[in-house]
Order: C-alpha cells, then sequence, then structure tokens
RNA sequence: GGCCCAAUAGCUCAGUUGGUUAGAGCGCCAGCCUGUCACGCUGGAGGUCGAGGGUUCAAGUCCCUUUUGGGUCGCCA
C-alpha cells in the first residue's frame, strides 16, 4: 500500500525549478519518469505536468532515502523532500530546463505503486492508436498530450476573454431537445415517462440561440458539445465542441469583422502569431473554379484552368461528351512533376477515378515534345494553347479532367492537394485564413428528389436572389459564409431568416407541407410573430480549430477521451448492453 | 455501404521461394556499478504469429471468412 501524505506540502512543481532556487529545501510531487541506479547513486526523473527534475539518492544524504528507493519503479507515485544544489558544469544536462539543477533527497514518500506500464511514458515513442484508447489515462500522462489538452484550455480561455469584452453572454441550452429534420442523424434518448416518445442530443445548438436572439440577449455565445450519428474521419468524432455565437442587428460583414477579430486574438493569446485581418474573401463560385473545393489551401498555388473554350470543336469523344453535357475540360500544372513513371501516373488515375472521373488525362511537358495519351487526338494548335493556358515549361505535369463540373472540381481539387503534399509545396509554418461567402442556397438531393439546405434551413436568401427563390432555386445565393484555414473549415454560418413568410417560403421549397412545418419548427415559427430581430453568427469546430494551433493530424490528439472510428470507447467499453429492467422501464424491446 | 493499409513478445518491428527449435531493439526480472540523464556491463524470463476454416507431407508465410485499429469515398445542414 502506498504511503499517506500525512502533512507533507508540495511547494514547488517539478518543472519550475531552476539555479534560482539552489540551497532551498523543497518537496516535490510525480511520477517516475526514469530510474538510473549506479548501485551507490540512484538518479531518479520525477515528472509532473510542467516537465521532469532529477532527484539524486545517495547513503551520504540520507540512508533511509536511499534504501527506500530501490524499490522504486517506473511510474511510482513519489513525494521527495530535499535540497536544490546546482550541478557541477559537467553534469549540466542541457536538454531540459532544469538540466543545471538537482535535488538532493533527504526523505522519501512512495505515494503509490505502479505495474509497468503497456507502454513507454514518452513522446517518441508512436504507440498504436489502440493501445493508447485503451490506456488513454497514461497516454495522457505523455507531455505531447498533456501540451495539446492545456494548449486547447488555451485557447478556450483566449475565446472567451475575447467575446466577453466584446458584450457577449455565454448561456446554456439543453442537451435533450426535440429531433428536427434535415442535417445528420441524431443520437435518441429514450423518454422513460412518455413510452415510445424521444429527446434528441443536438447536433448543435441552432434553433435555441436563435431564440435567445428573439429574446434579447442580442450577443451570445456557448463551448457546446454536438452529437452527429454519422460515420467518423481524423477530423470527426461523434461528439465534438462548437464555439457557438450568435448576434443581433448583424449583416454578413459584421459578423466576419468581429470574428476575424477574435481569430487575431487568439492566435496572438495561443501561439504569439500576428494575423493580418480582414482575411481574404473568395465566392464560393470563385472558390470552385480555381481550388475546385469550397475549402481551399492557399498556402500554395496550382490553380485550376479552365480549357473548355479551348477545345469547343476538339474531336476527342471524352472532351465532346463532356462539353456536350454541360461539363467542361479544367486541368492544374503540377511544376517539375514531368518525371513520374508510367506506374505512378497509372495510380493518379486511379486516384481520381474515387471521386467520380471517368479518367485522368496526364500530360508530361518535356524537352521538345509532350507525352500524353491525349496528344493523337489534339491539334497543334489546341495543344499550344493548352500548354499556354497552363503556363507550362519543361518538366511540368500537367493533369486535366473532363466531365460535369462537379466531378471536374472534385477531382483536380483533391489532386492539387496530393500533388503539393507529394511534392512538398505547402509551407507547413504559414495560417492561410480565408472566407469562402455566397454559398449557394439550395442543392438538389438526388436520393431524395428535392431540393436540401446546403447550410441549414433557417440560413437567408441575399436579398437580390430571394425572388429566384421559386424559380430557380438552384441560382439563389445564402449570406452565408465559412471561414477556412489551410484547407480545413474550422467554421461557418449565415445571417438567419428573421421573417415568417420568407421562412415559410423557404420551407415550402424544400417540400415541407405547411402541416409538417409547423409540427416540426411551429415553436420557431411561433416565436417570429413576436419580434425578431435581425441575426446571425456563426459556429466552429473547436476541436478542428485546436488540431490546427497544435499541429495535430486528427482530432483525436486534441480530445482527452475520443472514440474510434466504429465510435468505440476503448478505455470504457461503450457502447455496452443495459439490462433487462433499464429496457423495461423505457419500453424498449431491441430487435436484433 | 464501398475501397485501401495494418495486426507476430509488454511496446515498436523484421521474418526471403511454404521447410529445423519464430528473431531484433526497447521494456521487464536478477546481479554488478558514485555522475547518469535514451546510463553501462553480465545473465534471464517472456509467443494462441488477431480469430475460424481450407490447400499442403509441411502454413507466421498461400486461399476463404471474420474481428479489431487506422485512412478514405459515400455520408456529415
Amino acid at each position: 500500500m502506498g504511503e499517506q501524505l500525512g502533512g507533507l506540502k508540495r511547494t514547488y512543481m517539478c518543472g519550475e525549478l531552476t539555479v534560482e532556487y539552489v540551497g532551498k529545501s523543497v518537496v516535490v510531487m510525480g511520477w517516475v519518469n526514469s530510474r538510473r541506479d549506479h548501485g551507490g547513486l540512484v538518479f531518479i526523473d520525477l515528472r509532473d505536468r510542467t516537465g521532469i527534475v532529477q532527484i539524486v539518492f545517495s547513503e551520504q544524504v540520507s540512508k533511509e532515502a536511499f534504501e527506500k528507493v530501490q524499490s522504486v519503479r517506473s511510474e511510482y507515485v513519489l513525494a521527495v523532500e530535499g535540497e536544490v544544489v546546482k550541478r557541477l558544469p559537467e553534469n549540466v544536462n542541457s536538454k531540459i530546463p532544469t538540466g543545471e539543477i538537482e535535488i538532493y533527497a533527504k526523505n522519501l514518500k512512495i505515494l503509490s505503486k505502479s505495474e509497468t506500464p503497456p507502454f513507454p511514458i514518452e513522446d517518441r515513442s508512436n504507440i498504436s492508436e489502440a493501445v493508447r484508447l485503451k490506456y488513454r489515462y497514461l497516454d495522457l500522462r505523455r507531455p505531447s498530450m498533456q501540451k495539446n489538452l492545456i494548449t486547447r484550455f488555451k485557447l478556450t480561455q483566449a475565446v472567451r476573454e475575447f467575446l466577453n469584452d466584446n458584450g457577449f453572454i455565454e448561456i446554456e441550452t439543453p442537451m435533450l431537445i426535440k429531433s428536427t429534420p434535415e442535417g445528420a442523424r441524431d443520437y435518441l434518448v429514450p423518454s422513460r415517462i412518455y413510452p415510445g416518445k424521444f429527446y434528441a442530443l443536438p447536433q448543435s445548438p441552432q434553433i435555441f440561440k436563435q431564440l435567445l436572439m428573439i429574446a434579447g440577449f442580442d450577443r451570445y455565445y456557448q463551448i457546446a458539445r454536438c452529437l452527429r450519428d454519422e460515420d467518423l474521419r481524423a477530423d470527426r468524432q461523434p461528439e465534438f465542441t462548437q464555439i457557438d455565437i450568435e448576434m443581433s442587428f448583424v449583416e454578413v460583414e459584421d459578423v466576419l469583422d468581429i470574428n476575424e477579430r477574435m481569430i487575431k486574438h487568439v492566435f496572438k493569446k495561443v501561439l504569439d502569431v500576428d494575423l493580418d485581418i480582414p482575411f481574404r474573401r473568395l465566392s464560393y463560385q470563385e472558390a470552385m473554379e480555381r481550388f475546385g473545393t469550397d475549402k481551399p489551401d492557399l498556402r500554395f498555388g496550382m490553380e485550376l484552368k479552365d480549357l473548355s473554350d479551348i477545345l469547343r470543336e476538339s474531336e476527342f469523344n471524352v472532351f465532346k461528351n463532356a462539353l456536350k453535357n454541360g461539363g467542361s475540360i479544367r486541368g492544374i500544372n503540377v511544376k517539375g512533376a514531368a518525371l513520374m513513371t508510367r506506374k505512378q501516373l497509372d495510380e493518379l488515375v486511379e486516384f481520381a477515378k474515387n471521386f467520380g472521373a471517368k479518367g485522368l488525362l496526364w500530360m508530361q511537358v518535356l524537352e521538345g515534345e509532350v507525352k500524353s495519351p491525349a496528344t493523337k487526338f489534339l491539334t497543334e494548335g489546341e495543344l499550344n494553347k493548352i500548354l499556354e493556358r497552363l503556363e507550362a515549361e519543361v518538366e511540368d505535369l500537367l493533369l486535366i479532367v473532363a466531365d460535369k463540373d462537379e466531378v471536374v472540381f472534385d477531382t483536380l481539387g483533391h489532386l492539387r492537394v496530393e500533388m503539393a503534399k507529394r511534392f512538398n509545396l505547402i509551407d507547413e509554418s504559414k495560417y492561410e485564413f480565408v472566407w469562402v461567402v455566397d454559398f449557394p442556397l439550395l442543392e438538389y438531393d438526388e436520393e431524395e428528389k428535392r431540393y436540401v439546405a446546403k447550410h441549414h434551413p433557417f440560413t437567408s436568401p441575399k436579398d437580390e436572389d430571394i425572388d429566384l427563390l421559386e424559380k430557380e432555386p438552384l441560382k439563389v445565393r445564402a449570406k452565408a459564409y465559412d471561414v477556412v484555414v489551410n484547407g480545413t473549415e474550422i467554421g461557418g454560418g449565415s445571417i438567419r431568416i428573421h421573417d415568417t413568410e420568407l421562412q415559410k417560403r423557404m420551407f415550402k421549397v424544400l417540400g415541407f407541407s405547411e402541416e409538417e412545418a409547423w409540427k416540426k419548427f411551429g415553436f420557431l415559427m411561433e416565436a417570429f410573430k413576436y419580434g425578431a430581430p435581425p441575426h446571425g453568427g456563426i459556429a466552429y469546430g473547436l476541436d478542428r480549430l485546436a488540431m490546427i494551433i497544435t499541429g495535430s493530424d486528427t482530432i483525436r490528439d486534441v480530445i482527452a477521451f475520443p472514440k474510434t472510428q466504429n465510435a468505440v470507447c476503448l478505455m470504457t467499453d461503450a457502447p455496452s448492453e443495459v439490462s433487462e429492467e433499464q429496457l423495461k422501464e423505457l419500453h424498449i424491446k431491441v430487435d436484433l
């Protein structure tokens, strides 16, 4: 059994001891990072969240402590009382901040023993995700994970600081809410009191924040947990956190402006990075045409170029069909990549097919010739114009896709990023922010055979496009915006509809009958009747933002207890079966 | 739901064309060591090769099924 503290007080954290403390009697507490036993002399590196300090045990200092330390092993929890001593110059460890001093141990308490941990508690070993998640509390003991969670904390502090100073009020909204159509699959919670009825867990506080605006809170924020029952990715967890913000009496520019200032504040506070504001702005249309995506990575060029006009008269069937079907022909220029092998090129074609492209046309621009499966189908004039349009030079690789616009953009957009990664074109030290604005309000859902909201059904159309709502729904642009950094969408929002009539028209376009709309969103429509201010806001993916700021590859590394790709918690084994009694109480029969 | 990668000692991995008793580094255990800090030296323990089935004289290795972890497309307003 471990010893009790017995009144012993910690006086310093391990990482804060420096030469300034030489001569002081101190008490430190922490975990054994490592033990180096030299027989007559034992070194222990003691670790807490602030760092590591070396403790020296020898018979001369304390026979009792020296004898006690013989049994100490990795990850034992110790309290050490001793004197801070300056190390001899030849013994200084310049790799750690406390490396100029050490503690001569006079008194040792073994507060807790530890079995040998399943993996070493250090940053340099890369342990499989499964083992890390099963022993998450040990994984979180590693310095890099501690740093990540502390950075995340600083991030939320900086956000709160800014919003508090700018008149925003933090308000909580319910977790047990009404299930509404549209959007992601809900997590459901059965009601015990009302057999057969369910609450939903919120996908976001969207409707509640709008109701808070109607209630007159004017500026609201919340760091809110959101839940969506959809398939996971490196940057998606079933539960995640949003920085949720809403403001009254504002237009698009007002929202963008205050958010730029907030992001600038946060980056300064957390990373000491000075961002230039205002951020660049791109319309959705322009983002798609130049980068093939609505979340462009602006740290490098390689922009898409439209070749349709050049190939208008082409006899090549691939081009002809694409244009005939209302599509386009576009390409990118991968500088200096011409010398790829045939196998690598074939792999690129396969890569392109992932995004629905039927093929990918490559052109190797070589000294005096262009190697490509397409050259024989092109006139010399066409070829030269393509080279000119893509600013091709010797050793460049041109990649061309002809298809529906949607497929062309998606394929080239992904190829652009993939090639930039392969050829190391990305400056990792940069933060390239951009607002993508003027999103389409609606898109057509082939499965459901109806229009669906691209953002959400409360998003306001642009004033000048309102009249197109019924006539040409796909042409209506929204007062919606996303903030993108380095190719990752970290936040998005919109100015909302605050008018009952317009909201009704919107529901109608979405294919809801009056009754349906009223049944699902009646409380909101009702609220609109009593004086709704113009309002809008934004929501950030806090986890993604933390991922960017810490330079992590996955949001799991900035979440204390994440789930696997199959939405399982390996530590607690959730989800799990529940007792018959629990099910009975909820009037639920499991049908497997 | 589709596609791709991985699974061998506690951890990270190697294991050739199917062929003797499955290896390495780290960790662990024991002994030695008063200046290490990825301590060192000597010795030792440790394996259901993810699981099931098949082919074969013989399977970690080939085939099928399956489970788990990861990546990705669909999906995620």
